[in-house]
DNA sequence: CTAGGTGCAAATAATTTGCAGAGGC
DNA sequence: GCCTCTGCAAATTATTTGCACCTAG
């Protein structure tokens, strides 16, 4: 388990700040194998049982200078004693702390972090990081019967399962919107669109679903592991209200409009928490979404000016169409 | 300042598990006194200071105690030693930490707690407490001047502000809802019952801002003090919601039906809250808040009885669509 | 009378520091 | 060669414990 899982650069992760050091290296190595939240002390005993001759206060010291260089996050659980986390994977995350059998699992929350950020900005508060420690007894101490956990080795491909899940439920919410979008666009153009946008959607959630497929293949207890990453805007979000204001009634015009706001909006949520994470299946998932997010966007952009182009060429007399590709 | 806040009786606040002691109450009093957050180390000083012979281990013991009791919380702010606080005033809040100066300053969110809530029901897990803290730069530290903050002396009547702040948003929020209500209301009876709540509103909110223009004139800075509880669905909650529906077309039993739904949600809300926490002004607002939501609630049910039966008794004529509602 | 509370000093535990020597640049 | 890193042991800091003594019920 776990010790093949590929090590960010060591070159990239030590920022200047120090000097290349020996002993920092076997120390780093030794902590990043980690999947756990280490100690100090239970850091000493692993790098000394590789290579004797570390002593106790340097691991100390590594420890100290690695929070400051950002490579580790320093958590408190409590317990009297600090542990120490390997930050590159996911740079925000919150725990969960059984009081009972002393286990934290971690979770992900677009929107306490939201929260967070409000909270901070009415405060006039510049918040560097924050955490979320949430304290009771988890199932397995509580029932008795084992379930499936998220652990180092499965963090990712969990991330990577939540990150499809919020795709494709954002996807199917899209392609409502585009289907009910068609079917209510008089102009034939715009109709055209829309249709085209639905059946990309159609054709994109099937390519997700698949990939989604074979993500579950690579671990049969994957379906069934606890939720990691927790964001409600994906599938009630901003698709959900555009098919809400469709269903009210709108023209050609409008119907685009408010397209153009669902794609911008989704672009920009799937752009920002991709660029959040570092490399990873559930990274690449949010980059490419948000680039597709912004391909239809600008589709849509382009509609829409034609449209405008054609309504006013109308409603002047008729004047030569100047076709301008944007971009 | 301040020695003069009303205690809570000690005889309530200490739980059975222990006995009488004498040194306790000393240890107790002067702790319930303070309104920081203190280190062990620091109540043992201030202990000390007004009465000679209290050892560091008692008051470590009492601390311990103090904890497992209820009476205090511990706290760790990441500085390698812990800190309590009095729990009798807000079961939960969190925590904006600054960097830089080291001081701490509180806040309440329900939206906080209601998505911690959900992460842990969607975990299996039972939450006893949750720790949020946000490490930042304060403003002051930032930008060098001061700004009013919220301390011990004046949390009562911030929070009591901001509960207020809450209720008016609502009520003003429902006289809204309650006014386009009897707008579209064809009725008669229904229409009256309507115009009666936008009164009662009127009139309460009326009340409500008297009160809180008594309440501003008791610190002339309350006004501009920080925030400090957070709640997002004050105002653009429930009833705008209902507001919205009305909008987009319901009939006479809809709109009372939308109306009971909202003052139900309404009247849960303030109860749930105004349950949380120790007397205090704060506390009085949102219980008188919630017992007048449920009293309309009641109102516009038994109206919605009164429709029902009447229908009945004219069904053939009328055409009315029952939408049954389910839940 | 007796269980639990208390002071004091000593013990732990986690972490830091002083200092002489080693190693990278 | 200079400056930083390192190991070791000693020091510091926060907190707990052992133990003889006291006090409320």
């Amino acid at each position: 388990m776990g010790t093949d899982r590929p090590l960010p650069d060591l070159a990239t992760l030590r920022p200047a700040g120090g000097k290349r050091s020996s002993k920092r290296d076997q120390i780093l190595n030794v902590f990043l194998r980690q999947q756990a939240h280490l100690s100090a002390d239970e850091l000493f005993e692993l790098v000394r049982r590789e290579k004797a001759g570390i002593g106790r206060a340097t691991v100390y010291r590594t420890l100290q200078w690695m929070v400051t260089a950002g490579v580790a996050r320093k958590v408190d659980f409590g317990e009297g004693r600090s542990r120490f986390e390997p930050s590159y994977r996911h740079p925000r995350h919150f725990h969960l702390i059984c009081a009972n059998c002393h286990r934290s699992s971690e979770f992900l929350s677009s929107d306490v972090e939201s929260l967070i950020e409000e909270i901070a900005a009415a405060r006039h508060f510049a918040p560097s990081q924050s955490v979320v420690q949430i304290f009771g007894t988890c199932e397995e101490c509580r029932t008795g019967k084992q379930t499936p956990t998220i652990d180092g080795a499965t963090t990712e491909l969990v991330f990577a399962r939540d990150a499809l899940r919020m795709a494709i439920a954002t996807e199917r919410s899209g392609l409502e919107f585009y289907t009910r979008a068609a079917a209510m666009t008089k102009d034939v153009r715009g109709r055209t669109v829309f249709e085209r946008l639905a059946g990309e959607e159609r054709e994109h959630l099937a390519t997700l679903q698949k990939r989604y497929r074979e993500l579950i293949a690579q671990d049969p207890q994957l379906e069934s592991r606890p939720t990691f990453l927790f964001f409600k805007g994906a599938a009630s979000g901003l698709f959900a209200t555009g098919a809400e204001q469709l269903r009210k009634g709108v023209n050609d015009e409008q119907a685009l409009l408010i397209g153009i706001e669902c794609e911008r909006g989704s672009h920009e949520f799937f752009k920002r928490y991709g660029e959040r994470f570092e490399d990873s299946e559930g990274k690449q998932v949010f980059l490419e979404f948000a680039d597709e997010e912004r391909a239809h966007r600008d589709l849509l952009v382009r509609e829409y000016r034609s449209l405008r182009e054609r309504q006013g060429r109308h409603r002047r007399s008729r004047r030569t169409p100047i076709a301008k590709r944007a971009r």
